[in-house]
DNA sequence: AAGGAAAGTCAACAAGGCTGACATAAAGCG
DNA sequence: CGCTTTATGTCAGCCTTGTTGACTTTCCTT
């Protein structure tokens, strides 16, 4: 399929042409990413935030308020305010940590978790079928470039959250 | 460490493990994707709205808003405050339609055209990177899923932009 | 005891989405 | 020719989510 001349000279997937392009097929698919949790969303009065401080509240049981800053990358204040409200409504629980008791770590409650499945599900659904549609080495070499795009100082960050669990 | 058979039975890529890290690797990606340009922009006091709208009028001479509504998904009102700044700033030209005079058909003022073509460069040296880091298979595999990740109503624009221009 | 770190909060602001209502000009149609 | 529809632009107001800056409380560390 893609000519891989093994010698490593064929540079035509640098061009200026399919660079944009690789741009405009980011743009497009970060709105199919978002949509259908975002669908949900709305009719319950939260917005994309709530959605990732669920998702790596879920992903990191027991995190700490400034790691989930430093993995957000937000201001304090602006993460204060939704996870605030998650609290409020029942969604998450902060407990005073054991060994630091400066410090809050974050658990979903049960409800918290039902909201996190129901969004993950929707966007795991639509990652399920671009996957399946484009096939196990289509993936590999998607992650591979997401990978290499990401900012340095945040790729380790994902490294530690990709290899955290299996 | 992604143990891949290559038999074509291994479904492994489609755990949902799997699939919340991709959907992490995209969250991630896509920071470091908007922000070289957001820092250009942030001291034009210009916003990563005002980026989309040059790109893609950069991509589509002489588009009309209405097109240009289309491609951005957002609403009139929204890209209007955008472009009336863009316009005012003597970046984007606004002419009237020749055949069709109600429209306007946007271009890049050679102001415009500079930004654009700074802005964009900073986002492809990225992607470059990424793209040289990863190798053209990859990039390969990085471009088939993101395209069977959009969603079906945006392919067609996409695969239109994608093919217009060589 | 002093210093510093973690968390929370208040206030104010900006970008960039949204809705709804309305105005104008031009095209298209019966 | 009138009526309707389309394309554009605009006003007003709202929301979410980001920002800065200032300040407090709690509690760990030295």
């Amino acid at each position: 399929m893609a000519e891989n001349t093994g010698g490593g000279e064929n540079l035509l997937f640098l061009t200026d042409e399919q660079l944009r392009k690789g741009i405009e097929a980011m743009f497009f698919a970060y709105r199919g990413f978002t949509q259908d949790p975002d669908r949900i969303l709305a009719d319950l009065e939260y917005g994309r935030a709530h959605h990732r401080a669920l998702h790596f509240i879920n992903r990191s049981r027991g995190t700490t308020v400034n790691n989930l800053l430093a993995v957000l990358g937000v201001t304090k204040q602006s993460l204060n305010r939704v996870l605030r409200t998650l609290i409020e409504d029942g969604l998450v629980e902060s407990r005073v940590g054991r060994e630091d008791r400066r410090e809050r770590n974050l658990y979903l409650t049960p409800k918290g978790a039902d909201l996190e499945r129901q969004l993950s599900e929707s966007q795991r659904a639509r990652m399920r079928a671009a996957y399946r549609a484009a096939g196990p080495q289509a993936v590999a070499g998607f992650r591979q470039v997401l990978e290499a795009m990401m900012d340095e100082s945040i790729r380790a960050q994902y490294l530690a959250l990709r290899d955290g669990k299996s």
